[in-house]
DNA sequence: CGGGATTTCTCATTCATTGAGAAGGTTGCT
DNA sequence: AGCAACCTTCTCAATGAATGAGAAATCCCG
């Protein structure tokens, strides 16, 4: 007796499953799993079961949880973000060997600055920004491009939901905005490291629709930003060319 | 009345939807995506409907389906797939640079070769191998690769359930596999295109188990395949030495 | 050995899931 | 315009799949 559902769909429950690990907990235990989720032991129990089943996760030799390959093979056959990445890949590789610094390509989700895909230089700064990751728009190059360079009314249905936090901490963010449109790229000191800058400029289709931002992160010290800029203005261009069509929601 | 449960899973049925889509088909409706998934079509609208709510499919503007970019992140947060790629892509990219062809990074998984990443040089063959894509075991040097470096077991295993189609295309296996294991690669004619030839090295990591094959196609002209063995193989024991341990299942 | 934790399983209860059906829309053909 | 074929969207009664408390079995650590 006694059963009182809890009011969330199976699918709800699923995605919390699996939107419990991340790159620090990639292995996890049932109950670890049922606390994040907050969905009860027993239930969790069958839950995982059913997804190890599928190959979504899998048990690892200590019987831990981690995510399976057959969750990403799904998720990464559809196209979404192979196209994007395919085009960009070559530039980042030009752009990583030039200016020898972490690249970054990302796009806008849900309000968030999402990375689809990076290139690291061995050498360089921490780990902040993984493939996967996400960052906030307005601590961010990348984000303050991907939101100057959105068409009026996303710009506006983002304002309506952040504007808060975007006035507080970018005082003149309509003239910044302006700023950035005019110049053609966006730049920002020390989010990811506090003796680093990043900068970032707008990828687009060839409507002329912006698509991803493609960036990278340098240190501070750095004189003169130009020979950056220049280099990112390059290779998106390239990548604009290499996308030609499609546009993505 | 009447209402007859087809007797699968809410989870099988989302995984068929998700599973329905692959690189030609990355949008589809609603009532394609019913036939695909065999899912009555009335079912099928009110999980998609739950699908996109979740963000793990979206509608683009003409109100087809295609996947969501929530979907991608959950699949590429956890980090079964990173931190292999992380660690092989700056390799790959020598052997891209050096070779000038397609370079791909590999693993078994569910008895086929899964493509976990994919450098192409922009002049050479075609799109056949995609990342995420499934290549069958016994036509690509890949796949000979990963399987004669398998574990015993799992090599008993695998002729278990496929010995029928190894042994009749692979006559003289276990002397082909002791060769690929001696030699320490394997090659393969003709399976992406007919004029090329396929030559993959096993990665390990530093307790000596393959955690996946490194592999290049190049024209079956090419003269000798050693350079090309050579390249891959400082590769490989580069990706080695970056990975350290970790063994994933 | 003992106590705290985790894994695994059972089972009666119930409500979320189901899918036939129908209405309304779109497209394309004649 | 009229018709046919197809698609999307929604409703609703019936029901069996999902639920979760509880308990047994097992692991782990000092």
């Amino acid at each position: 007796m006694a059963n009182s559902r809890s009011g969330d769909s199976m699918l709800d429950r699923f995605v919390r499953i699996l939107d419990a690990f991340d790159r620090d907990n990639s292995s996890l235990s049932v109950a670890t799993l049922a606390r994040r989720a907050e969905i009860p032991l027993a239930t969790t129990y069958r839950l995982v079961e059913d997804l190890c089943g599928h190959g979504l996760l899998a048990r690892d030799r200590q019987g831990q949880i981690r995510h399976g390959l057959r969750l990403w093979e799904l998720a990464n056959r559809g196209a979404v973000t192979q196209d994007l990445r395919t085009a960009a890949l070559p530039f980042m590789e030009d752009i990583n060997q030039l200016l020898r610094q972490h690249t970054q390509l990302s796009v806008l989700h849900q309000d968030e600055v999402l990375i689809i895909e990076r290139l690291s230089r061995p050498g360089a700064a921490v780990n902040q920004a993984n493939v996967a990751g996400r960052m906030p728009v307005h601590r961010t190059s990348m984000g303050m491009t991907l939101l100057a360079f959105s068409r009026p009314e996303e710009i506006a249905g983002f304002l309506e939901r952040h504007g808060e936090i975007m006035r507080s901490t970018h005082p003149h963010l309509r003239a910044e905005m302006a700023e950035i449109r005019r110049r053609g790229y966006a730049s920002m000191d020390g989010y990811i490291d506090e003796d680093t800058t990043g900068a970032a400029v707008p990828v687009t289709n060839d409507a002329g629709y912006q698509v991803a931002a493609l960036s990278v992160v340098v240190p501070r010290s750095t004189a003169s930003l130009q020979p950056t800029i220049m280099a990112l203005r390059t290779a998106a261009r390239g990548v604009s060319r290499t996308l030609g069509y499609r546009r993505e929601s």
